[in-house]
RNA sequence: CGGGGCGUGGCGCAGCCUGGUUAGCGCGCGUGUUUUGGGUACACGAGGCCGCCGGUUCGAAUCCGGCCGCCCCGACCA
């Protein structure tokens, strides 16, 4: 993409109503940009890092076996009856009447959604087990939306469901998604820490919501060293055998972590010194093991091996995938701006043309930029150098290749990796490949 | 929903208390010159129904009333 013909709109300065540091670089680094409390606008860049979590989510929960569908936004009120929840999920819920008075919803969840399909085609025990997500936007009219996209109104979101025939089986599918949550969390450059949970308004028993570290997250968190030392992306983890999840899960839950509210002393003490972590912690994914409280509710059953009617047992998977564009850059910034993870960076690269006009920078800059034009950002306005360092700083890039007329001159640029202010100077020929 | 605050060119703000001539400043934007490796300097210029409606007044950005929007703290959430 050529800077100069894009809508990126960057901003010197941080408009008021941003508070939180993530929320000012989205609006900052032309991510963003608010049409309502709460409700955003993706602009091009800020949607190309939407899409690689996105991407990466989706990834991950092909490979836990869960097939991709899509469900509507807006639902009828009568399945919500059904499960009880209409009346009681409150104001939180924007409620539509369409022009024949019929009442609808703009869906904050897909659970009945969920349970409706699957009974309207799963009759028999043979049909299970399922699993399914989409990835869809989602309103919740939040009392007070902030935090820019960390707490919006409007948001997208993956949401996962699972549909066993017996408590054996979903508990198999609970960690199943326990593990593609720690992959998924681990390729987009971040730590997470699964805690056990309360289970709110969608109900269950077994329950742990997945808490990323950023210095600016909203709680105190505590945890055993050990969730900082698993690869989650290793093939020891890849077979997901029930045996091997069983093992995976038991890691996981055997080792101290927990958010201030439920933190205990006295087991944090036992934990050895050394191996003690502490931070500041933002959630940004949640899983429900809730048996049949749907299936039950909305008559969902199919035959069981001895012909006789069972209701499934299930459970549903969260992550906010647009709030983890914000908990990415509440986790890695500085004071210049955004530092994105290379997965989830809406370029790879920056070129930054120092002297636009001068024929040497031209050429060179074009013939880097010709290589990989659709993963790099070619700053080619009329400009100041120190304004594009600045924008590039700013926008975070993983990489900046500089083309000035000194290096250009002997076909040299300069590479500059945003995460650690390293600079190296190489031959313009190899700058790809540097920069894989 | 309880408490607090704010709406003035694209962004950040001043002016309002103590109504009165062309509504101001910085940034950004345009043109020209200048500068050329970390937001250059100078000059000229464009851009505003002062959130909306009503009231008071000879006169309202300024005073009064209503409405709308947005932000912050708290309770609540992916």
């Amino acid at each position: 993409m050529r800077l100069s013909q894009s809508f990126i709109p960057t901003l010197k300065e941080t408009p008021a109503e941003a508070q939180i540091v993530s929320h000012r670089l989205m609006l900052r680094a032309g991510l963003v940009r608010q049409t309502s409390s709460g409700i955003y606008a993706w602009l091009p860049a800020g949607l190309r890092a939407l899409r690689n979590i996105e991407r990466i989510v989706r990834e991950e929960q092909n490979r836990a076996g869960a097939q991709e569908l899509l469900m509507p936004t807006i639902q009828p009120a009568e399945l919500w009856r059904e499960s009880g929840r209409y009346e009681e999920y409150g104001r939180e819920m924007l409620r539509i009447t369409d022009r024949h008075e019929r009442e609808m919803l703009y869906g904050p969840t897909n659970e009945e959604m969920v349970t409706d399909l699957a009974r309207q085609s799963l009759r028999s025990y043979r049909d299970l087990p399922q699993m399914f997500y989409h990835i869809q936007w989602k309103f919740r009219d939040e009392v007070r939306p902030r935090f820019g996209v960390m707490r919006g109104r409007e948001f997208l979101m993956k949401d996962a469901y699972s549909i066993d025939l017996d408590h054996a089986g979903a508990v198999v599918s609970y960690r199943r998604q326990m593990l593609a949550y720690m992959r998924t969390f681990q390729r987009l450059g971040l730590k997470a820490i699964p805690m056990a949970a309360d289970t709110g308004p969608i109900g269950g028993e077994l329950s742990h919501e997945f808490i990323i570290l950023a210095p600016t997250g909203e709680s105190q968190v505590y945890f055993d060293a050990a969730f900082e030392e698993i690869d989650y992306t290793s093939d020891a983890l890849s077979g997901q055998s029930p045996e091997e999840l069983l093992r995976f899960f038991e890691t996981m839950t055997s080792h101290y972590a927990a958010t201030d509210e439920k933190h205990d002393p006295a087991s944090w003490e036992r934990i050895a010194s050394a191996r003690r972590r502490e931070g500041r912690g933002i959630e940004v994914g949640h899983i429900f093991y809730f048996g049949t409280k749907y299936s039950a509710a909305m008559g969902f059953s199919v035959a069981g091996p001895d012909g006789r009617p069972v209701h499934p047992e299930m459970g549903s998977y969260g992550i906010g995938v647009s709030r983890l564009v914000g908990a990415v850059i509440e986790a890695s910034h500085d004071e210049a701006g955004i530092i994105w993870p290379d997965s989830v960076a809406p370029f790879h690269a920056a070129i930054l043309n120092l002297k636009p006009g001068d024929p040497v920078c031209d050429a060179l800059s074009e013939r880097i930029y010709a290589q990989a034009p659709g993963s790099m950002l070619y700053d080619d306005r009329q400009d100041r150098a120190g304004a594009k360092f600045a924008d590039a700083d700013l926008m975070g890039h993983p990489w900046q290749i500089v083309v000035g007329p000194r290096g250009a001159a002997a076909d040299r640029v300069e590479l500059k990796r945003r995460a650690t202010g390293e600079r190296q100077d190489v031959a313009a020929a190899d700058a790809l490949a540097r920069i894989g």
